[in-house]
DNA sequence: GCCTTCCTGTTTTTT
DNA sequence: ACAGGAAGGC
């Protein structure tokens, strides 16, 4: 142990000594976060420490896993598997299990997933007969998910008239009421949510001061990572538990939050000082990761944030070479280009593929990265996007397994009772649903007793319901019997799917089979690493349970050599030595979304901080000329955030004279692009601009240099007459006929079409038009 | 009750 | 551009 302790630092090693009392480390990017937690652990354990006695908390199973294989390294992995050390979902759904009758719910209950609620919701607003079109359900859902992550239970919310007034002035007066019915049908089904798991435990916490005891007592050691992603759900529970020990060590860094938008509230890090007593601080500030080039880049870009803790995170490491920055035509181009360069890096440095990751903002991104390193064949894999437990052949699969496992579960029971398709229809889903609703039973209870309740139901459907109810029963009688892979086979067979899937001879149908083939082995793998436990039932719930908190990053590698493609957001906690951030432009990243709050910016541009500070030796950055987006070709501007580098930083492939042309040429003056100008005068004026928007005594000089003498550049020139069929000529456009004129004053726009550069709808307070005779 | 065609939203990020 | 749902015809 003192070997390990003697390779840390002194931040790192006063962190890793520092055993009992609150406390909180601040870690920067790449400065050994991981191993001041892991040796941490070990370190608490090589002092008598329960392993039983500790909780570690981490935001990725993938994290945990790594975590708890490297401490075993240690103190050995007899030791180490006693250790409570999961993502909050996942130990919280494994004490709400044992906990479950206290709050009413089956021990067994089911997951719901995002599809699940998604389901359920709109199956809400249809029963209501609101109108879906005011009633959106992934709005209505996102709404719910929010009131949950602040602990706003339907109560409160009846209770609380701001909320209930601001739902009415978004027209949607019956929120209330779909909470209420979204969380009883949810309670009536045997299923929790992603936010109930931490809701409910909460509730659990609350309402039962001897179970909040006992669990109090148990974690003597808690430590949470990644603590800047925490909601106010889970800073709750982390409060709740460590109350009485006060042993409790946070790690994060409040550079790196980037979960705002689902409900993280960075204020949990900036404020655990105050929040606990006698804090013990600890600051990691010495990078280990990169080089001195893309550290001091990076803390260029954060600087431009007003919220953060003060932290002068610095590096060792060689100088290396200079961010670079390349401008392309399109997105193809922007593809071509990462593959070429990827090939000649892997010549020069002789590097690997999987030395190689490209990030971007939107998964959207991915397809023309793709194109490029498919013709050039260079291996690579994506990650995130569709999980592989989210394909719908699968969700089949895995909803008859939880039809076994908890018969409640209605959206299970909605979504395999006609599938494959047995005659049992729309019709009869619907005087099903209103018996279920009205006896307030569940969906298989009606359908089991299908006989003796009066639905008009004829007699030959009533016959197919009683088939299905059978061989469902016939199941879970296996699966009291056998064990899942047996069960799991059985159900493929006896219910037609895999025939069903056979029928389709396309490659996605093939596909589909190969999937559930694969699904196959991961049951028998799970089963055969559970052997030694008895009760089969219990390890098919625990199979769903890990499936439904599963994620893409969970999957396991293959050591195969490949590209990493992913989001920056998944690609936080990872390195890689060579990094290309692709479509770097306004509007993309930071995303259009976004642009509204500063709080919102603030995050876009430690989203940019966390893509940037994955780089090892060397940082690509590249945006395009013109995209597509919505199938359609965009004009975009270069992000706002390549201008934040330091200029000492960059290595500007393009001209960096003509860079600058078209970032505030472009964007300021010749305003092509109507659904951007529209957005922009949305935007609320009042709202302080971002201090980034504001340019720099270097860039107004520039500026200066560029406007033609005496140009006003807020755009309030008048605005010229315009009529269809009238012949225009545009300083950069050149001539043209207007189509269509819409709008009127400042919001007055041309369609016009152009000869060489095609149709353009032009603002026509801001375009530079002359009328031709 | 089933199948086809239209239409709609999606492209901000996910445990 | 594309997938997934809704609606309407058989």
């Amino acid at each position: 142990m003192q070997d390990h302790i003697n390779q840390l630092n002194e931040a790192q090693r006063a962190a890793v000594l520092q055993k009992d009392g609150p406390m909180i480390v601040i870690a920067g990017a790449g400065s050994g976060k991981t191993r001041v937690l892991t040796f941490r652990i070990a370190h608490l354990m090589h002092q008598g420490v329960d392993p039983f006695n500790i909780l570690s908390l981490t935001f990725t199973n993938k994290a945990a896993r790594e975590m708890k294989n490297r401490i075993a390294d240690i103190v050995g992995g007899n030791e180490a598997k006693n250790l409570w050390m999961g993502t909050f979902h996942s130990v919280f759904a494994k004490i709400l299990r044992i906990e479950a009758d206290k709050l009413g719910y089956p021990s067994n209950f089911t997951i719901y997933d995002s599809k699940d609620s998604q389901q359920l919701m709109r199956t809400i607003i249809k029963e209501m007969k609101l109108d879906k079109d005011i009633y959106k359900y992934k709005q209505v859902l996102s709404r719910i998910s929010s009131f949950k992550n602040s602990l706003i239970t339907v109560k409160a919310y009846r209770k609380d008239l701001e909320l209930q007034e601001a739902d009415a002035m978004a027209k949607r007066p019956r929120m209330g009421d779909i909470y209420q019915e979204y969380v009883e049908r949810c309670f009536k089904a045997g299923a929790m949510d992603f936010d109930d798991l931490l809701l409910r435990t909460n509730e659990l916490l609350t309402r039962f001061p001897d179970v909040l005891a006992k669990y109090q007592k148990r974690f003597k050691y808690i430590l949470v990572d990644e603590y800047q992603d925490t909601n106010h759900s889970q800073y709750l529970i982390v409060r709740a538990l460590s109350d009485r020990y006060q042993n409790i060590c946070v790690v994060g860094d409040d550079a790196q939050s980037i979960y705002a938008f689902r409900g993280a509230n960075i204020n949990n890090i900036l404020n655990f000082q105050r929040d606990y007593d006698k804090v013990e601080s600890f600051r990691l500030e010495q990078n280990y990761r990169s080089t001195k080039n893309i550290v001091e880049a990076a803390n260029s870009v954060i600087d431009k944030n007003k919220t953060k803790l003060e932290k002068l995170v610095w590096t060792a490491n060689d100088e290396g070479s200079k961010i670079h920055v390349n401008r392309l035509m399109n997105d193809a181009e922007e593809g071509r280009f990462v593959a070429s360069s990827i090939m000649d890096k892997r010549m020069q440095e002789n590097a690997r593929n999987g030395e190689f990751a490209v990030l971007y903002r939107t998964n959207a991104q991915s397809r023309a990265i793709e194109d490029a390193l498919r013709r050039k064949d260079i291996p690579y894999r994506i990650y995130g996007g569709l999980s592989f437990y989210q394909h719908k052949e699968i969700k089949d699969v895995l909803a008859y397994l939880r039809l076994i496992v908890n018969p409640q579960d209605e959206e299970a029971f909605k979504r395999v009772v006609n599938f494959p398709a047995r005659g049992i229809g729309q019709t009869t889903m619907d005087r099903l649903t209103l018996a279920a609703n009205h006896y307030k039973k569940s969906l298989f209870e009606v359908a089991e007793n299908i006989h003796k309740i009066d639905l008009k139901i004829n007699k030959g459907t009533k016959t197919k319901l009683i088939n299905f109810v059978n061989m469902l029963k016939t199941f879970q009688i296996a699966a009291n019997e056998k064990d899942a892979f047996y069960l799991t086979e059985l159900i493929i067979k006896k219910t037609g799917l895999i025939q069903e899937y056979k029928k389709d001879s396309s490659p996605e149908g093939i596909t589909r089979i190969e999937n559930v083939e694969e699904l196959l082995n991961g049951v028998r793998d799970f089963v055969e690493g559970q052997k030694e436990v008895a009760d089969s039932n219990a390890t098919l719930a625990e199979f769903l349970e890990d499936v439904a908190l599963a994620t893409d990053m969970d999957k396991e590698v293959d050591d195969d050599d490949r590209v990493a493609l992913m989001t920056i957001h998944l690609a936080k906690g990872l390195e890689f030595p060579y990094v290309y951030i692709v479509g770097l432009e306004e509007d993309l990243f930071p995303s259009a979304m976004s642009l509204n709050t500063r709080s919102e910016l603030e995050e876009e541009r430690r989203l940019f901080y966390v893509a940037l500070t994955r780089a090892e030796k060397e940082a690509y950055l590249t945006y395009v000329i013109s995209r597509y987006r919505w199938g359609k070709l965009i004009d975009a501007d270069p992000s706002r955030f390549i201008e934040e580098i330091d200029d000492d930083f960059l290595n500007f492939m393009v001209p960096k004279d003509d860079y600058k042309f078209n970032s505030f040429i472009d964007r300021d003056i010749f305003d092509d692009d109507v659904d951007k100008s529209k957005l922009r005068q949305t935007k609320p004026k009042s709202s302080t601009p971002p201090p980034s928007h504001k340019p720099s005594e270097k860039q107004l000089r520039r500026l200066r240099k560029l406007k033609p003498e005496g140009e006003d550049l807020s755009g309030s020139a008048k605005p010229i007459q315009l009529k269809s069929g009238q012949k225009v000529e545009h300083a950069r456009f050149g001539r043209g006929e207007v189509i269509e004129v819409t709008g009127a004053g400042n919001d007055a726009k041309a369609s016009i079409k152009f000869k060489t550069s095609g149709v353009k709808n032009l603002i026509l307070k801001f375009a530079k038009l002359n009328i031709i005779n």
